[in-house]
DNA sequence: AGTCAGGTTAAGTTATTGTTAATATTGCGA
DNA sequence: TCGCAATATTAACAATAACTTAACCTGACT
């Protein structure tokens, strides 16, 4: 469920606006200021902040500057709320970093279909950059599979974890300690014969060729 | 070509209407009071309602609101006829479901711009997938159903939720946090064994081979 | 030959998931 | 509002897959 967090000043559009996104099913957070729509968002995390312009003290564009600071709030999508379609505004608003922009009156139906379409952007953007070619495997980190010619490969966490740290810079070599720091992390412990068997099983799995010892120093994924 | 349904007391303006739209090549309905119109977009399902606010017994507004109660109208767009923007009228109206607004006196040229602009937006956000086809299983979202080789399936809630989330993205393999985050939200805390519960009861009623488990990582949906 | 780095195998250990039944919660109709 | 039935969650234990370790092997280099 899309978290929204709503900011005006007016009591009477928050309600409004609150009535219509949660009969769509959104959970929705509201804030009556800038100020408190910063502290909110911080907190909250939510997915989409819906930010009026015109308000007292921190106006929405103000706000949008200060939150698209925030490293955290990178995938928000911010929408403003303006009374009419001012030239002015929309560039100041996008150049603040805005998403979108809804106009005042709102229409429900408008709200919420503009909203499902921002969401399916976003949703569609996602699935981009989920899976590493390296010679005739392709990895999915996503689907968690490896294919090579077709066929499926199933591996398990940690043989996945390494064959991708591996094939996420191709030819480089990594050291073991270095793959001890990526995928077991300076927590755990594990004895010095480990990495060597999940090497095995990995060449097993995907084929002999691909993952070269270079004795004294490490392992690389190879491709030619 | 669009269907579209007039609906007004005053046969002046339904005529009025009329001829522009049919210039305009929609295909054209009329109706002469609420009830009447009840009656007709129930029975011809136009594309498009075009309602005058002020009618003798059942007006606008209230009209509005039952033929948005029923179901197969919902991608009916709905247009309000109104004497002037009075706000009063236009918050209702909406509140009611409509879509947008055209004042009267009509203007030949705003009524086809505003209609074309309609059919435009739908035809954008008409795309919203209600249903998933997943093998030979298929999901629907919105009636809460789900059917194999023509057989019913209901599950419950959580079931069912879970069910639609694996198979949004078949294949794409969900780890239990996000699939808690998706469910039950940050809010809610349970226990470790109840997503597998679920997941045993879902594969109970769809069958074995759908949901697969990938150790470590998480569940899919697979479809080969 | 001795040492060092890594390879291999199988057996042990642990972590994760599956399963069932019991318990809690919720929603709904009388 | 009560009580029932349907859902949801927890608990306890079993099963399994993944991971780690130990013991031994191989080959290169000195």
């Amino acid at each position: 469920m899309e978290k929204i967090l709503l900011v005006d000043d007016e009591p009477d559009i928050l309600e409004f606006l609150r009535y219509n996104l949660v009969k769509e099913n959104y959970q929705v957070l509201t804030a009556k200021n800038g100020r408190d729509a910063i502290n909110k968002a911080q907190k909250e995390m939510p997915h989409l902040i819906l930010l009026d312009v015109m308000m007292p003290e921190l106006d929405g564009i103000e706000t949008c500057r200060v939150l698209r600071q925030i490293p955290e709030l990178d995938n928000t999508i911010i929408v403003f709320l303006t009374a009419r379609s001012e030239d002015y505004s929309q560039i100041a608003g996008f150049e603040a970093g805005a998403d979108d922009y809804i106009t005042k009156p709102v229409k429900p139906r408008v709200l919420s279909s503009k909203i499902k379409a921002l969401f399916r952007r976003v949703a569609v953007s996602d699935e981009i950059p989920n899976t590493i070619q390296a010679g005739n495997l392709i990895i999915d980190k996503e689907k968690y599979l490896v294919s090579k010619e077709g066929a499926d490969i199933v591996l398990p966490k940690k043989e996945f974890e390494l064959l991708v740290l591996l094939a996420s810079k191709p030819n480089r070599v990594f050291t073991r300690e270095e793959i001890y720091a990526a995928i077991w992390g300076n927590q755990v412990i594990v004895g010095d014969r480990t990495i060597d068997v999940h090497i095995r099983k990995l060449r097993e799995k995907i084929g002999e060729s691909y993952i070269k010892t270079t004795k004294g120093v490490g392992y690389k994924f190879e491709i030619k």
